[in-house]
DNA sequence: GTGAAAGCGCTAACAG
DNA sequence: CTGTTAGCGCTTTCAC
């Protein structure tokens, strides 16, 4: 070094202690000079904190991961932490080896290890389905926040309103006017396609209206078997007067379903979808569909993280944020009569 | 502890040095009821090598960013890396700031700081553009790929060939037949679009076609110009036979023109696409277009930084890996008669 | 205002 | 086979 001791290095790097304006300047210039960096190694080492979060994602090439993680890149940027990321990649690991599908708990282990080991402040998980999750992760100490998904166990979330959300949309539809409805939900046993559901179901009695079973169908989440569904749905006499697609790939499905059978959107058959996507983006008529508050479940998740890192918040909360429902053409503006 | 030195503790942990059976079940038992984790960031502090390395993307919430870190992780993974992500936001600064949009410069340099701060092993910068940097990433001794943009000064790239698929892609359109071309290229001076073009222009010499420039125009990368443009290349007398949009929402915006003027595709008029989106999986006829090696571009990177950082590899290399050719029916399958 | 020195948790000679 | 010890780069008392 150049003339004074570390500590005044130290003292000069992080204004710790009070420096003379002489050596501060000469500090810095050889700072300058050498492109000295200190190693944040050896400071968390130090210091026993690393302002470091760990985001542990299922996998990051679902759709809404990236938004989930620019969120929580936002609030961490504001805040002085950086993150390590982990990606589990579970959409091809799945596919490699379905013979055991749900065995990914020791790569969340070695993953969590590896976290805990790099000494992060805390840890954020974001699923790729909306469910709960009977792997755990592991307790290391720190704060655990889950996102686009919620824990059997100890731990806060943040997740969005799969039910209020469609409870919504179906009171909108009732209002101008419809009657006869037909439902294509997801996956069978999927929680956010049955949260909807109950939503739609909710509406519906209130309303005082009886959905035959025969017109609530499973679709698969995909375009084909959405646009199977669809054409079961309306390939008879009383076809619904407005069909609601759990996501906006069976909805193009069933864009395409009604085409077929000669039928116009949205003056013969209405359509909802859910999700916003890229897929629905340019279709015409415009869909009308849902939302979901993928960049604020990341603020808040990380602004819980945070909080509970401090000390200020407790654990064990569970944060639902609301949807927003698009406005389009894909329903009669003037109602149906 | 328990009975033994750190030193025998660290010699079970690595198995860096012969133990007897019996002191390393001892240890190993502690190791497990005490949920004890060695610190990773004092293992690199002293062995000086992280085995982490740097990712820096411009902005995760640009489609082709997540596709290509999960790529990198893949590899990754195998050799025994983590990743420490940061994320330039640029979408939304830029936004934000739009009366200096180019300074971001100091937001890389921070960045870069803390990752060398933190003792990565490399660095792997992700543009959101295929595009050269005037910004440079500062000199941190360690070894830097560019990946999806290429540097102005030194450091490696991985990218993709723009003109060389767009010469096949037009090579096999004169094959079918086609001969009078429209194009609807990016926004002006974009550097993927002069080479999209380039590649066109040589195909079209080669085949000895004259192309009016009339019927080379600026679609600005959106549906909407897109569309607009389209209108213009197709609402004239000799309008032309095939129409090739340098990307899929720029093709979509081209069906939903020739629609408006009652035209049918293929056989009225043929058009391809590039990129392979989402926006473009669904919309019928299904189209021909381009898909970016993203994954692989990952592959690549991850693999040319480590041999890097091992000095198997020189520095300053440049790959160019092949898009692949998507068929569809946008094209007629007879050829253009 | 500044420096000496201890120690964060770990590895790697070196001894024994 | 196992323990002692130095030191990675930093912060932080405690003296001066």
């Amino acid at each position: 070094m150049a003339g004074v001791s570390v500590a005044t290095v130290s003292y000069v790097l992080n204004g710790t202690a009070p420096i003379s304006d002489k050596t501060r300047e000469k500090v810095e210039r050889i700072i300058r000079e050498t492109g000295y960096r200190s190693n944040m190694l050896a400071k968390s080492l130090r210091t026993n904190e690393s302002r470091l979060i760990g985001i542990l994602v299922e996998d990051i090439t679902v759709w809404h991961t990236p938004q989930i993680i620019d969120g929580i890149n936002e609030i961490a940027e504001r805040q002085g932490y950086h993150t390590i990321l982990s990606n589990l990649r579970l959409m091809s690991k799945i596919a490699s080896r379905f013979e055991d599908i749900s065995n990914y708990q020791e790569d969340i282990d070695r993953e969590v290890d590896m976290l805990a080991g790099m000494q992060v402040d805390g840890i954020i998980y974001v699923g790729m389905h909306d469910r709960m999750l009977p792997e755990m992760i592991s307790d290391i100490g720190k704060p655990v926040v889950y996102c686009y998904c919620y824990p059997m166990g100890r731990g806060s979330s943040v997740r969005y309103d799969n039910e209020e959300v469609l409870y919504q949309l179906t009171g909108l539809m009732l209002k101008k006017g419809y009657r006869r409805f037909g439902v294509i939900g997801g996956l069978e046993g999927s929680e956010p396609a049955a949260l909807r559901l109950k939503g739609f179901q909710r509406a519906m009695k209130e309303a005082g209206i009886e959905v035959p079973p025969e017109n609530v169908l499973c679709g698969g989440w995909n375009y084909k078997e959405g646009r199977e569904t669809a054409g079961k749905l309306l390939d008879r006499k009383d076809f619904p007067q407005i069909i609601m697609a759990m996501n906006d790939e069976m909805a193009v499905g069933v864009y395409d379903a009604a085409t077929e059978l000669g039928l116009k959107i949205p003056e013969d058959v209405a359509v909802t979808g859910f999700d916003h996507a890229a897929i629905a983006q340019h279709i015409s008529p415009e869909l009308v569909t849902v939302e979901r508050p993928l960049q604020a479940m990341g603020y808040h998740a990380m602004e819980l993280l945070t909080e509970q890192i401090s000390g200020r918040e407790e654990e064990n909360q569970d944060i639902i944020l609301p949807c927003r429902i698009i406005p389009g053409a894909s329903v009669r503006a003037d109602g149906y009569r």
